[in-house]
DNA sequence: AGCCAGGTGTACA
DNA sequence: TGTACACATGGC
């Protein structure tokens, strides 16, 4: 028990890893991730050691085999908890296709990607930080911020000749110097968000704990009290890291330029009609939201 | 070249 | 409560 090298995790009714997959695998500039040959590759941190994890399929089950060190029991408990926390283990999507099955935006959607779980970002600060520097940006650029980020300030890993990285801590992030950021391109703003949310997180004075224990309207009315997160964020947060399946951010652009191409739409649906379509898929608007992103892939 | 990008804060009626 | 605009830069 003590000194074992690999997890098994059975996997969920329903539930294909191969789609965790392909929603990861959907940006090659990822840098907090790595796929390769089917395997998910990631470094975590526990108790101040790395742990390099490959995660893989094999025989119907999930294996995570820990490449670079050897967790105790305590550390497996950690890395398990992530990964099935990361990768949605725990959601019976069976229940939320039997709500899709009627309905006429879900429906082709669950059939085109079923087994998809939500892929979450159980990092508070990295589910706060990554939708900041998301925030009005197309993608591949803020793919290239989050990357200039992580490897500068991060803590990287040499394995096997490839390099892997955790993000920078609040408390790392806390004392960048804004210039340096700003040589980056991140904007005025983003450096101020961003390390203003660092410095809450490093003196405790927001944790994803405390956000646990509020009902989901709370929830938003303490992060919408940051400066830098408005209800997009909020709600981003909310259904990567809260994991709150009713969480809606029915201002992003990407979900309205999905919905535009699902319905067959001349031009983006306006913000009153995707209300009703948010009403409509209580209580899996997290769901129905992520689905959809998944169709803007390719 | 010009519009758009996984928005938000602030100003002002 | 509602609208206009700055932010700030890359991608296509």
């Amino acid at each position: 028990m003590e000194s074992m090298q690999q997890w098994t995790i059975p996997l969920p009714n329903n539930y294909r890893f191969k789609e965790s997959l392909n929603f990861l695998g959907r940006n090659d500039q990822e840098c907090l991730h790595r796929i390769h040959h089917g395997h998910l590759y990631k470094l975590l941190t526990c108790d101040q050691a790395l742990f390099l994890i490959k995660i893989f399929e094999e025989k119907k089950e999930l294996k995570i085999d820990c490449l670079n060190n050897t967790p105790n029991g305590h550390q497996w408990q950690f890395i398990v908890e992530y990964v099935a926390d990361w990768l949605d283990l725990t959601t019976d999507l069976g229940k939320f296709y039997q709500f899709a099955e009627k309905d006429p935006v879900l429906a082709p959607l669950v059939g085109s990607y079923f087994g998809l779980g939500l892929m979450g970002i159980p990092e508070l600060f990295e589910a706060l930080s990554w939708a900041i520097i998301g925030q009005q940006i197309n993608l591949a650029f803020a793919y290239k911020l989050k990357r200039r980020w992580v490897e500068n300030f991060g803590t990287k890993l040499m394995f096997d000749n490839q390099a892997y990285y955790l993000l920078p801590t609040p408390q790392q992030s806390a004392v960048i110097p804004d210039e340096a950021l700003k040589q980056w391109q991140f904007s005025r703003q983003k450096i101020k968000y961003l390390k203003e949310i660092a410095r809450l997180l490093s003196e405790g004075v927001l944790s994803k704990k405390s956000l646990q224990e509020l009902q989901p309207a709370e929830i938003e009315k303490r992060l919408t009290r940051i400066k830098g997160v408005g209800t997009w964020t909020a709600h981003y947060v909310m259904m990567k890291c809260l994991r709150i399946p009713t969480a809606f951010p029915i201002q992003d652009v990407g979900l309205h330029q999905a919905l535009k191409v699902c319905l067959s739409l001349d031009q983006k649906p306006a913000i009153d009609d995707i209300r009703q379509w948010e009403q409509r898929w209580e209580p899996w608007q997290a769901y129905a939201c992520f689905y959809l992103w998944r169709s803007l892939i390719r």
